[in-house]
Order: C-alpha cells, then sequence, then structure tokens
DNA sequence: TTCGGTTAGTGGCATATGCGTCTTTCTCGT
DNA sequence: ACGAGAAAGACGCATATGCCACTAACCGAA
C-alpha cells in the first residue's frame, strides 16, 4: 500500500540512521563517546575555532540544536566556547588539550568503523550511498526542493 | 582528509536525515504532528493492533524507545495500548477513532511532501536510495556487519 | 509443581535536535 | 550619533531514542 514505510524516504532514511547509528555508536563506546560527538569534535578540529554559526551550517544542524548538544562536551573539557574579539555576540568554539586526545582516540575507533562498513557494505555501494546522501543535503537540492522544481540531472 | 564528515557513511546519513526530516515535518505542521509521528501511526494501522515488540522491531528501534515515542501520542488520544489476553505481558497498541482521523490527514500531507521529494529529487533517483537504505537496514547487512563478511552481490 | 532462564514492557537517565522567545550586539540609513 | 531591524547565541519546552535496571509473566526441565 501507498503508506508502506519502505516507500517513504523519510521513514526509510530515520530507520537506516538509527541502524549505522548504532553501529557506530558501538564501535565507539570504548572512548565513551557517540558517533554524533565524535563527528563534532573532528568538525570542529576541521574548522579551527568556528562560530558556532558556521559549524551549525556545516553539520546541517538547527543553531540551538548544536548549543544543546555541545553543551556535554563543554561540561566535559572536550571543547571551550571563547568569546570572538570582533564581534562580542559570537562564540568561538575550539578542541581543549584533552578534546584533542579524545579525537585522536575516537578518531582511530571511528575508522575501524568505517573500514568495517566499506568492505562489509561495498566500498563503491557506501560511496554511492554518500554521494546521493551528499546531494540531498546540498544547497541545490534545498533550494529546488523550496522551489519545486526538479534537480538539473548532475552525478548523483 | 580522512576525517573529512562527507566521507563519513554515518555523519552524512545524519546530515541528510536531519534535512530531510525538516521538509516533512514541514509538510506535517498543519496536522500539528511530526514525520516520526505518522510513520508510527501509519505502521501501527498497517500491522493492525501489533505488540510493542513487534512494532518496534518493523520500525528498526529500540523497545524502551518506541515506548517513550508513544507516549506524546497515547496522551493526545491518538493511540491506545490494550493488554493482551493471550500473553499478559504484552500490550496491543491499536489506533483510537480519533487516531484514525488524524492518520487520514496527515498521509494526505505526507503524500504531498513524498510526491514532491519524488519530483525534484528524480523518482529513480529516489527509489534507487530507499533499495540503498532498505538494503542498509535489512537484517542481512547486520548479519554481516556483526560477521565481518562482505554482503553477497545482491542489488542494491 | 517448582525453580531457573527468557521475554515483554516500564521508568529513569542521558544525549540528540528543532522551535519560539529574549537579550545583546551589530549595521545601516538618516 | 540615534533608532529600527537583522544577526548570534542562550534557554526553556518538547519530541526522538538508546541503555540499563527492574518487575511481571511465560516456559521448560527436573
Amino acid at each position: 500500500m501507498e503508506s508502506d514505510l519502505s516507500q517513504c524516504s523519510n521513514a526509510v532514511l530515520r530507520q537506516a540512521m538509527r541502524r549505522l547509528g548504532q553501529l557506530y555508536d558501538e564501535a565507539l563506546a570504548p572512548s565513551g563517546l557517540r558517533a554524533t560527538q565524535h563527528a563534532l569534535l573532528s568538525t570542529i578540529d576541521a574548522l579551527g575555532a568556528p562560530t558556532m554559526g558556521l559549524l551549525a551550517e556545516r553539520l546541517v544542524m538547527d543553531l540551538s540544536g548544536l548549543g544543546h548538544t555541545l553543551k556535554p562536551l563543554a561540561r566535559d573539557g572536550l571543547i571551550a566556547r571563547l568569546p570572538d574579539t570582533r564581534d562580542r555576540r559570537a562564540r568561538r568554539v575550539t578542541l581543549t588539550e584533552l578534546g584533542r586526545t579524545k579525537l585522536a582516540e575516537t578518531t582511530r575507533l571511528w575508522r575501524g568503523a568505517q573500514d568495517r562498513f566499506e568492505s562489509v557494505f561495498g566500498t563503491e555501494r557506501a560511496a554511492d550511498l554518500r554521494a546521493v546522501l551528499r546531494l540531498l543535503v546540498s544547497q541545490e537540492f534545498h533550494d529546488a526542493f523550496a522551489a519545486g522544481i526538479p534537480l538539473t540531472g548532475q552525478a548523483g
């Protein structure tokens, strides 16, 4: 029937997220951090000392949601929020020494899960999946959806 | 670099979920329900009067997580949890009259979002995406991942 | 029948996120 | 320089979920 969950892109995406999230979380468990937290630390590290806004944009997250998510990491001393000297409204998020150490640890564990996923699911299939998801996350798709105009046929 | 988020299947999947979830939620907003709640009602309806366990399995959710998620729906009178006469431990989840009415409403709104997504993202691309995600959610993949053995090359 | 192990749910605790509202700053146009 | 409106976060509130510990029921084997 048309209400079959497997036909709803959003529902299937959510199920997949729960499943894969569990696998990655399991792999990262020894570090005490979740996969989402590793992604957070990793992105902060990659951006240097991003403002909340930039970080939220990169993670495709709501600004306030990001704020909530960062709290446990700040509480545990893995990150710090420094005031921006240029714009006193802004906050620069940075990794602490402890945060950098933790990131090194979670990165090692993450790589294990990532490699395992690739080899089991198939390197090519995994790469294709990421490509399609990246398109889904892209600004082009977002704009196209808002306008109700089909995406121009770029590689997906 | 290898820690680039776009290279992490799990991270990209999560970003895509946030993005798509927002679009579907927006479409369902007039009903006052979230996309996740519509999926819940829809699945309950499709299964008739499933036990919590069966429902959780179908939704690829944790049993207790499902219990929490059902609370708002029960509070608002959209579903009811009836004791199973055969097994007094089990609970049968069913839609109330109000729940059925609400489901009809959300289904209409959901179809709008679904159609829009298909036409913008591309019918074929959307179908392919769902197929890959279904494979990711499948028991075969789960078992293969646990064993560390590559999936046999079925269509994906 | 009775005891031990298993199964179905519940509740507490914690993270993950979005929305709306409020405060503090910025930025401009005049 | 001043005031209106935009921009960056902070917070409370609510849903989404998972893990663990605990209780109530079931189910076989002895």
